[in-house]
RNA sequence: GGCGGGAUAGCUCAGCUGGUCAGAGCGCAUGAUUCAUAAUCAUGAGGUCGAGAGUUCAAGUCUCUCUCCCGCUACCA
């Protein structure tokens, strides 16, 4: 039941275009969805890749205005830096196109139109924060005040960076809009929403049943989402960055980003060729999604959606998706700074492109999050690269150059050890193809090094440079097998290291393959001449390393210096104010763990006025048995909230460290409960 | 708390529908070798396959419970 495909359509996950790419993408997405593409044209199959930036969406706003910029000059920037990182690496895509761009918006608009005129939104009105003095909606991340539970004074409607919690403007004490400085106020505000649920039973049917053969990852997460049913989500937005929505009377709205961005695939695909309807309505066209984990639910449950619902699209037939990248032992951060920046990757080791290549695919995050350090990358390029490939292929090179002033010699009569060595090479052609296939690169990859591998058997099981002396005829063919291994090595790595196959090809003074001719012997003619042999690879010394390793351990202490930087002051209050806090020495008396949650205890205290209820998020900080008989500070006469069905009266105070621990505040003697603080 | 993924030699990982599946690469040790970027080739690791129980003639491979890591999710005052 394997379908028979005429042509391939491979997308690769938009970059969002606030930042430039790291590592952690690279390994997740481009550089799975390079070999894949790369095979498939060496193969010879039709096939189209396509990739842009994401530019719309809230944080790129945030971002031109924290830095007094348009959000079209950020997005700008980093669409050129990712852009042009990309070809510096080899990521070849045949098209990397916007989502700014003009035929980006008419396609979207487009879509969107074609959905609405088709009735299959639903229109819903909701209440929204408004900015009455601006004039304009408020997204939760322009809404600000104090977080509720750690004070900070500048938290954000969706969460608070001092303490981390997930907020909703709602939540948030004296919010205010961080736009014009003026309370927001709740306006009704209309919205249109793709109803999911509709899908669900074409979702189960074509992923659950016709899919099983995607990464358990994949699969795994969709049955999630699908057994949890699913809900209507909204496709537009009140913001002014976006792609207007083409309705009347949707003045201010735009398209939600994620509406927008994996259409971008489809405008790409149309700014690239006039036949772009070929590659995304014909059923013999395999579309194939590479993406991170992050990304599963957008494109195996909403965007799928999105396509049935217009009606001529077909749904990707895999969506390959890696988990996440850590470095050294940490995880990647932008906005920490920890992460290995592609372009200054590129900067600072020039001439390595395929090093950060071969490392990142042999060590790709396949099946689970993995780790990328400076030690494996050198141990992997001096190990491997230079020992094993690069070696191998100067061993041929120079024989030939020295015994036969670089003229290929013929081959003569194979003996048994010739044919087994020969045979071996198609049987990795085979592995190689079928891990390829299965999006297995990582596999893939160790069977390309194979090939040089057995090259350096080859040699030192015929030792020509001693039968030299003896049986030179036995020579030429022994030299005539290494340099077509040495050829068949340029079409094998081609897809992970089409730098270092390139200049394979160069050395041997030879044009380019076709993938069909891998295993063959044919691919250097007797009595050609070679070009001059240079390492394919150089050593990696350890200062190199260090350097990058300096430059994180920096990172780090910036990191650290920001973090340990204490919050301003706040406003001054009166005392008349401080006097309303009632603040209380109290002791736990009963400590448990609130039922279905993570965070919460549910804290029996005597406050010395009363013995009372207080839910607190701290059971990730405290077991309950570790509380009971603790004194406390506690805010008496806090306002009392319900929280999972529990009223709580009272917050316990906490001191929380730069690393984000939680101490309790204790008198340095025990005193009588119900003492005052003040 | 719910859900998903992961846990296999020092390190990074293969092990599909249960019975040569206890493996590969790197590191390490010993030996061989010198054409080659002190590169290569051969041999070796005795890892209770996260823990415990169960199904079976037979379990990394299936079932249950538990632990730890990573995600997603949840009304973290």
């Amino acid at each position: 039941m394997e379908k028979q495909f005429k042509r391939y359509l491979i997308t690769s996950a938009l970059p969002y275009a606030n930042g430039p790419v790291h590592i952690g993408h690279l390994a997740g997405v481009y550089v799975p969805s390079d070999i894949y593409t790369r095979y498939l044209r060496l193969r010879g199959r039709e096939v189209v890749s396509v990739c842009g930036s994401d530019e719309h969406g809230v944080p790129i706003t945030i971002k031109a205005k924290k830095e007094g910029i348009t959000p079209q000059q950020v997005v700008d920037r980093y669409h050129e830096i990712i852009k042009s990182s990309f070809e510096r690496l080899g990521i070849k895509f045949d098209i990397y196109s916007r989502t700014t761009s003009p035929t980006h918006y008419a396609t979207a608009s487009e879509f969107f139109r074609k959905l609405y005129d088709d009735g299959k939104f639903v229109e819903q009105t909701s209440e929204q924060y408004y900015d009455e003095e601006a004039k304009t909606f408020l997204a939760d991340r322009y809404i600000v005040g104090t977080c509720p539970k750690c004070g900070n004074t500048a938290a954000y409607g969706d969460q608070c960076e001092a303490c981390g919690s997930t907020l909703s403007p709602d939540e948030l004490i004296e919010p205010h809009s961080a736009v014009s400085g003026s309370v927001p106020v709740k306006r009704e505000t209309k919205h249109w929403y793709l109803p999911l649920d509709q899908y669900e039973s074409m979702l189960r049917e074509w992923i659950l049943e016709g899919h099983k053969e995607w990464k358990s990852n994949v699969y795994g997460q969709c049955k999630s989402w699908l057994d949890g049913g699913l809900l209507p989500r909204a496709v537009s937005r009140d913001l002014d960055w976006g792609i207007p929505v083409p309705v009347e009377g949707a003045e201010g709205k735009v398209l939600y980003v994620w509406f927008d961005a994996p259409i971008g695939y489809i405008s790409a695909t149309k700014e690239l060729t006039p036949e772009w309807e070929k590659y995304w309505k014909s059923e013999d066209t395999k579309l194939v999604h590479f993406i991170g984990k992050d990304n599963i639910v957008f494109h195996c449950i909403v965007f799928p959606s999105m396509l049935k619902a217009h009606g001529d699209y077909i749904l990707p037939e895999n969506v390959p998706s890696n988990e996440f990248l850590n470095l050294e032992g940490n995880k990647i951060s932008t906005s920490k700074n920890w992460a290995v920046w592609l372009h200054e990757y590129l900067d600072e080791m020039p001439g390595k492109e395929d090093v950060l290549r071969y490392v990142l695919c042999a060590n790709a995050p396949e099946t689970k999050d993995n780790d990328f350090t400076w030690a494996d990358y050198q141990a992997r390029n001096n190990n491997e690269l230079v020992a094993v490939l690069g070696n191998f292929v100067n061993r041929a090179l120079v024989l030939t150059k020295k015994y036969y002033e670089g003229v290929v010699p013929a081959c003569g009569e194979l003996n048994d050890y010739d044919r087994e060595t020969i045979a071996e090479l198609s049987q990795i052609k085979e592995a190689l193809e079928s891990n390829i296939e299965n999006y297995r690169f990582r596999e893939a990859l160790k069977e390309a090094m194979n090939f040089a591998r057995i090259g350096n058997k080859y040699l030192a099981d015929t030792e020509p440079w001693k039968l030299i002396k003896t049986d030179a005829e036995r020579v030429n063919t022994i030299l005539n097998i290494a340099l077509q291994i040495t050829a068949n090595i340029a079409v094998a790595i081609e897809p992970f290291m089409p730098f270092s196959a390139a200049k394979i090809l160069k050395m041997l003074a030879v044009e380019g393959y076709d993938w069909e001719q891998l295993g063959s012997m044919g691919l250097i003619a007797a009595g050609h001449t070679i070009g001059e042999p240079s390492l394919l690879f150089e050593k990696i010394e350890d200062d190199v390393i260090r350097r990058q390793l300096d430059k994180l351990e920096a990172a780090k202490a910036a990191n650290l210096a920001a973090e340990v930087k204490a919050e301003p002051q706040k406003e001054e209050c009166s005392y008349d104010d401080f006097q309303k806090m009632d603040i209380r020495v109290s002791t736990i008396l009963a400590a448990e763990k609130v039922a279905k949650t993570k965070k919460l205890l549910k804290l029996t205290i005597d406050t010395g006025i009363d013995h009372r209820t207080i839910v607190s998020g701290i059971a990730e900080h405290f077991s309950p048995e570790e509380l009971v008989g603790k004194q406390v500070l506690v805010l008496v006469n806090l306002q009392p909230r319900e929280l999972k069905g529990i009223l709580s009266q009272g917050m316990i105070l906490m001191a929380e460290d730069a690393s984000g621990k939680l101490r309790l505040l204790q008198p340095n003697e025990p005193v009588n409960a119900g003492a005052m603080v003040g």
